[in-house]
Order: C-alpha cells, then sequence, then structure tokens
DNA sequence: GAATAAAGTTAGGCTATCCTAACTTAGGAT
DNA sequence: ATCCTAAGTTAGGATAGCCTAACTTTATTC
C-alpha cells in the first residue's frame, strides 16, 4: 500500500478551495514576481506593486495564510507556499499565453496586449487557455519575451543581463522587455528594440549618461533608465570589442 | 448653434458612469431578456433566472434605479431605461460574439461555448470583442441562432415559431435553439437539430406526446418540452400536407 | 368585501476587499 | 544603549453583493 504519487500534475488542479478570485490571483502574481518565487517579500513591496494601501495588504494576507497560499510572519514579510506558487504560475502562465494569442493570433499590437491579459487572466478556464496555446503552436513565451511556464508548472527562471550592465562594444541579442508600460513599449517598438533583436552597444556616456546602440543597422541613442528595462543575452564575441 | 446629435452612437460609450461590475451586467442582461428590452419584469422572474434569493434582487433594483439603469416601482417590476438596454446590449453582442469566436476560431464545441462566454463577457474590452467579430466575419448569430446586436445597438427580434408548435406535416428551418443547458445541446447535436438543419414534423401525438421528426433523412422523436426549445422557420410549402 | 396565497419588501447579517488614522516594531545611527 | 525613522500593524469604517427570516402588499377567490 503505497501513498500514490501522482506522475504529472498540472497547475490546473490547484485549487482544492475552489477556484481564487481576481484579487488574491493578483496578490500571488504580485508576490511571485516580487520574490521569484521562495524569497519572502516586504508587505509594503506588493502594496505598491499593486497600488494599494500598505493596510489591506496586511488584512489580506493574513487570509492568505489562512489559506494555506503563504506564510506570513508579522513584520517579517511573507513567502509562497508551495500551493501558492503553483496558483501564482497558473495566472502567469494564463496571462502571458492570452498575451501571445493576442499578439500572434488577433493581431493585437504588442503594447496593448497586457491590459487585456489581466483581466482576461481570471475569467479564463484552463480549456480556453490550452485552447490558446495550442492555436499559436505552444510559444515558450509572451510577446515581450517573457517565458511561458508550461501546464505542469515549470517556467525558465533564466536571469539576463539588462542592456545597461552591458559593456561597450559587445553585441547581444534582446530576450525579454519590460511589459507594464504601454508607452514604453510603443517606444522601443518604434525603435525596434524587441525580443529577437539584435542589439550592439557602441558607447557609453559616463555618469549614468545615455547608451548609444546600432539596432539592425540603424545607430540610436537611450537612456540608462530605458536601456534597464530591457534583457538581452550577450552574443558570442562576434562583435565583441576590436582592439 | 445646433445641439450636436451624434450620428451613430456605438454600445461602446454606454458607461458613463465608469465601468459597470460583473453583477450588474448580469441583472441587466437578465432583465432585457425576460421583458424583450421595453416591458415590466417582475423582481422574482429575476431572481430566478439569476438563481439568486428574491430579497437579493430587492435591493440590487434600487441601487440600479438610483444609477439610472431602471425604473422600479415598489411591487411593480422594473424597466430598463435607454441607458440600461443599451448597456444589456453590450453585454449580450459580447456574450454572442465571444460565443461565435469560441465556436468559429478555437473550435470549441457549441455546449460549451456558453459558460466560458459567461465568464469572459465581463472582462473582454470592446476592441478584443471587435476583432474577434473581424477575425470570423462579423457573422450575424451565434452558434445557437442568437441574433448579434450590432456595434450600434440594432438586434434582429424576429420572433420564432418553436418546434412544438409547428403542425403535422410541415417542413421547417431550425433558426435558433436555446442555449443555457450543455446536456440539452449535446443531444441536439447528436439528433443534427441545429440552426440551419431542416425537419419535418411527421406527425404529434396528442395529449403532449412525442413528435415524430424526419431530419437530414432519418426519422426521430423527441418530446414536446425539448421541441419547445427549437425556434423554426416554416418551410414555403414544399413538403406541406398533401391533402 | 374579506380571507388568503403569492409576490415582493424590509431588517439584520455576513464576507471580501478596500480605505484612513493611529499605533507598534525593527533596525540602523548615534 | 537609546532614539528615530521607516516599515508594518491594528482599529474602525465603507461598499458591493449576497443571505435568511419576518413582514407587507397585491391579487385572487369565494
Amino acid at each position: 500500500m503505497k501513498t500514490p504519487k501522482r506522475a504529472h500534475l498540472s497547475l490546473a488542479d490547484s485549487p482544492e478551495n475552489g477556484p481564487l478570485t481576481g484579487p488574491v490571483e493578483d496578490y500571488l502574481k504580485a508576490i511571485y514576481a516580487l520574490g521569484r518565487g521562495s524569497v519572502s517579500v516586504a508587505t509594503n513591496d506588493i502594496a505598491a506593486k499593486l497600488d494599494l494601501a500598505p493596510a489591506s495588504v496586511s488584512g489580506m494576507v493574513k487570509r492568505l495564510a489562512d489559506q494555506g497560499l503563504l506564510t506570513y510572519e508579522r513584520y517579517r514579510g511573507v513567502t509562497l507556499t508551495s500551493v501558492g506558487r503553483r496558483a501564482a504560475l497558473r495566472t502567469l502562465r494564463r496571462h502571458r499565453v492570452i498575451e501571445a494569442y493576442l499578439s500572434g493570433a488577433l493581431n493585437y499590437p504588442w503594447d496593448r496586449v497586457h491590459d487585456e491579459a489581466e483581466r482576461l487572466e481570471h475569467a479564463a478556464s484552463d480549456e480556453l487557455v490550452d485552447r490558446m496555446a495550442a492555436a499559436i503552436g505552444e510559444p515558450a513565451t509572451d510577446p515581450h519575451g517573457a517565458p511561458i511556464p508550461s501546464r505542469e508548472g515549470h517556467m525558465d527562471e533564466t536571469e539576463y543581463l539588462s542592456l545597461a550592465e552591458l559593456g561597450a562594444g559587445y553585441g547581444a541579442r534582446v530576450v525579454r522587455v519590460s511589459d507594464d508600460d504601454p508607452e514604453m513599449l510603443r517606444y522601443l517598438g518604434e525603435l525596434e528594440i524587441m525580443p529577437g533583436a539584435e542589439v550592439v552597444v557602441v558607447s557609453k556616456a559616463p555618469y549614468d549618461g545615455p547608451i548609444n546602440l546600432r539596432v539592425s543597422g540603424t545607430l540610436l541613442s537611450i537612456g540608462p533608465a530605458l536601456a534597464s528595462q530591457v534583457m538581452v543575452e550577450p552574443l558570442a564575441d562576434m562583435d565583441a570589442p576590436s582592439h
């Protein structure tokens, strides 16, 4: 009589205690984003991320702890349990699949998929999300380059360098850009700085000055604040400093 | 200085007072469905339709009246205002476009589109709904044959005969079936009784007995309860009684 | 036209989520 | 070690929806 072990447990069967509400999913998603899943997260940071009063967060995390979604120690922050992490990844998967679908199947511009997905992620069934993913060929990332968790709850957590950290003279491929500022996305789009693009850092002005880039043949210059929102993968030397 | 009159006012610009909540949209939709838009509707009927306690409805309709979405006279029922009607039609459009899209673009079986749409209709933006409609060629009806309100708020309100009312010997084309019972839809699907199908009433047993039909060559028999859920358009005599 | 059943309402409560204002704790600087 | 600030908490309150139980109105029936 061995304890039955599930071979594959899908993200879909997380909610033992009924489905989670929209706000709860938002909290878990925010906590996951802030703590990369296992680090302890400050309640004030959650409040800032969700644009709520800190007091509201104190109240909510208590309830989430009671539901077993996270552990909470007063004045010490919050950590997701494995149940909470699964729920967060499930929401993340929905969000990113929806973004990818809107972009890939319905021609949504990449600066508008985020807000739409933000609402749909709480309403779409697992079946719908799976059908969407299948319809666009099970993409590995969303339109901003963020990895889509698998149905089983795995997600590539590779950390990348930001464009701001890349040394002058180095070439890199853009893998991901931050997705929550439509204005910025539109600007990056104009500059053709998007996942897959190759960039070369031509030079960097000191004291947080502008960074000069070459993107698909064009020279342009961006500030370090923007550059830090662009994650890149350095290219094997092909364009490394020449002396 | 003439008062500016909007030539086309789209369903999209109804919510003057911010977007409506999910429950509010559900109430308006239910009231519209029960009152065909202008007739007075009993609060208990709303309660039954939404599966709520009658007392809850009394409370809610008061708030909806305050918001100008309907008029309410105690003990006398409720009537949508034009603002309320527009909001209801907007939700109806969303619901039916989503159903049509799920069926047409994502291969959803017709017995499962309703529940999914029921949740998505509150979360989808107008832009999304319009893109979905465009993607499947601006269909006039949802998968169950229900007419889709136009972006401007017009909807075909033709009333049809039900299959139960059709006399023996008459032929008809199915235009629409009731959409909220998945079980029933699956059964109707098996029988190939779906919008577009041609049926002939071969005979009807008296005292609410079974109705014998010919559908695409096959003979079958259904009860009057089921037949009353199938709306048809009689065909020009081609199969009328022969004597 | 009075009795009653059916329909509908009010009263009082509950939960989830949010807020502001006032208080407490933790942790670094003196 | 003490003090202060930033971080975080509790207290108290609001709103939207929902419920049950008890009451009132309308409409029907004799």
